[in-house]
RNA sequence: GCCCCCAUCGUCUAGAGGCCUAGGACGCCACCCUUUCAAGGUGGAGAUCACCGGUUCGAAUCCGGUUGGGGGUACCA
């Protein structure tokens, strides 16, 4: 048996999308499991909403996520590359046209005149007398001299393929046998628009017969398609693929994943700090088990033991809740140098943002990784956990101010002493955690305070939040001066807002 | 409407006739750890395996039907 050839066929009318991602993903996995080849093609036939942005977009997305091709585009609007060149759609249309005009030849196609408005007719009458629709063969038997008289008319014709009464068949690598009666598929279908273009039932199976592809594995929206596709490849005289049909990905409501109730592309979930390797494992893990209860995979992992077998026939809604657990786990595995390199860009898009007011460097966040690693779901909510270490100012509310056991005044007695208490050290040979911890517990017990309300009444003064890293790392990477301030800032405000009540 | 596909905790799933009084994970709840928040640990609630009827000594697993859900029904891809 020959090694398997699987692809993935996106068309650049929309960023890449969470399913054609995960449809790309098991064909990858396939390929190699199996030592097969994988193969992108581009189905950019459709130029009104072609764009070369919406290409790089995939064709990036895919390489970030590592699922790379054997043979296809090597970058938007790039060379190709491969024994089965060009890799893109509208190059071929050269293949199409031979292809049609063969069918043609054998009468296994024929030209058709319809107009728009016969075939809407038709549909609606059909419609009527409640019979499904179907093309009705107006143009199935026409004479030469019929031919001849409808192009004189200078009618184009469109060009049709005859479906004959049958059933047609195949074996499901993961569903099992399905049938169609080909009086269900609509009857004869246009392979070719009356402008010459393919439609594309027509064009993927010239292409996928080209390019000698052995598997057909897509998602389940396609189930319905295939007894047609199977009927060109038999006329085109081509072997049939096998078809294995995933199951689809889907919005809460158990509808099939959609841009209106699901954020589906996929450079969203990157620009929300998602991993790629969580968003690959959590994708081979919809759909698809390894049989075992591991589920924490690299990529590497899953292409090691994935197989059709496992793959699950039901729909699997996208759970968002799982894939930030899955987030977190894979932050927390990361090296501390990876770590850092994939913050940065994230730190950057805050300042961008205005929610910081300078980007720290690689040597100011190093300190920081023990402490952030294991809060952190995203990428993206560093700035969120730890941004008051960049901003010159941080706005604090008397009212979260006050710890819940405490009242203003303790509160103000309460910094004014953590005040004096953290000033007596001699930055920054004393101004370690360790060193910090200690007085201030003391201080604590002295007053007869909880260290607990002593330590969040800084902890707000100092962040301007309730919910931060663990207190005395968080000063000193704040540095003493900045702490000494903002005590004195929030001091103030706390004065302030008790004049005023 | 018609055709096709599907059906195990809220969610992702294990399960290929006895190992299942159905296992794991997310989420949820409680407790432990603890200066807050996380992370981590422990425990808990949560599924009459959609329903009905067969087959079998025995069914979540096989068969049929019902119901429910989904997908497809274009000179879209």
């Amino acid at each position: 048996m020959p090694a398997p050839r699987v692809r993935i066929a996106p068309s650049p009318t929309g960023p890449l999308h969470i399913g054609t991602a995960r449809t790309a993903l098991f064909n990858y996995l396939y390929a190699r499991r199996t030592g097969g080849t994988f193969v992108l093609r581009l189905e950019d036939t459709d130029l009104a909403r072609n764009t070369i942005a919406f290409e790089e977009d995939i064709l990036e997305n895919l390489h970030w996520l590592g699922i790379g091709w054997d043979e296809g585009p090597d970058s938007a609007g790039g060379e190709d590359h491969g024994p089965y060149a060009p890799y893109r759609q509208m190059q071929r249309t050269a293949d199409h046209v031979a292809a049609a005009k063969d069918l043609l030849a054998r009468d296994l196609a024929y030209p058709c005149y319809c107009t728009p408005e016969e075939l809407d007719a038709d549909r609606k009458a059909q419609e009527a007398a409640h019979e499904a629709p179907h093309y009705v063969g107006r143009c199935a038997n026409l004479t030469p001299e019929e031919r001849s008289e409808r192009e004189a008319a200078a009618k184009r014709p469109a060009v049709r393929f005859r479906v004959e009464q049958g059933v047609v068949g195949w074996h499901d690598l993961v569903r099992g046998d399905v049938e169609f009666d080909t009086a269900n598929i609509g009857g004869d279908f246009l392979i070719v628009r009356s402008d010459g273009s393919p439609l594309y039932h027509f064009a993927v199976v010239v292409d996928d017969a080209s390019m000698e592809m052995t598997h057909i594995i897509r998602g389940e929206d396609h189930i319905s398609n295939t007894p047609k596709h199977i009927l060109l490849f038999e006329a085109l005289g081509h072997e049939i693929p096998k078809f294995a049909h995933l199951p689809l990905i889907l919005n809460p409501d158990r509808t099939k994943m959609s841009k209106r109730k699901s954020q589906t592309a996929v450079a969203d979930y990157r620009a929300q700090g998602f991993l790629p390797e969580a968003l690959v494992n959590f994708l081979s893990l919809l759909g698809w088990s390894t049989g075992t209860e591991e589920e924490i995979l690299s990529l590497d992992d899953i292409a090691g033991r994935f197989d059709l077998e496992h793959v699950q026939k039901g729909g699997a809604i996208f759970d968002k809740d799982r894939l930030e657990w899955l987030n977190g786990q894979w932050i927390r595995k990361l090296e501390p140098e990876d770590l850092i390199e994939r913050l940065l860009p994230f730190l950057e898009a805050d300042h961008q943002a205005g929610r910081i007011d300078r980007v720290p460097t690689a040597e100011e966040l190093r300190p920081l990784i023990p402490i952030i690693q294991e809060r952190l779901p995203t990428l993206a909510s560093a700035g969120d956990l730890v941004g008051f270490l960049w901003q010159d100012k941080v706005t604090v509310d008397p009212a979260v101010l006050v710890p819940k056991r405490w009242d203003a005044a303790t509160t103000l007695a309460g910094l004014r002493a953590a005040r004096e208490t953290i000033s007596s050290s001699t930055a920054p040979i004393d101004f370690e955690a360790d060193e910090l911890e200690p007085p201030m517990r003391a201080l604590a017990e002295a007053r007869g305070w909880k260290a607990g309300d002593l330590f969040m009444a800084v902890r707000v003064a100092v962040t301007g939040r309730t919910a931060t890293p663990p207190l005395f790392d968080s000063l000193v990477a704040l540095g003493r001066d900045r702490v000494l301030a903002r005590i004195d800032a929030a001091i103030d405000t706390l004065e302030r807002s008790e004049d005023a009540a």
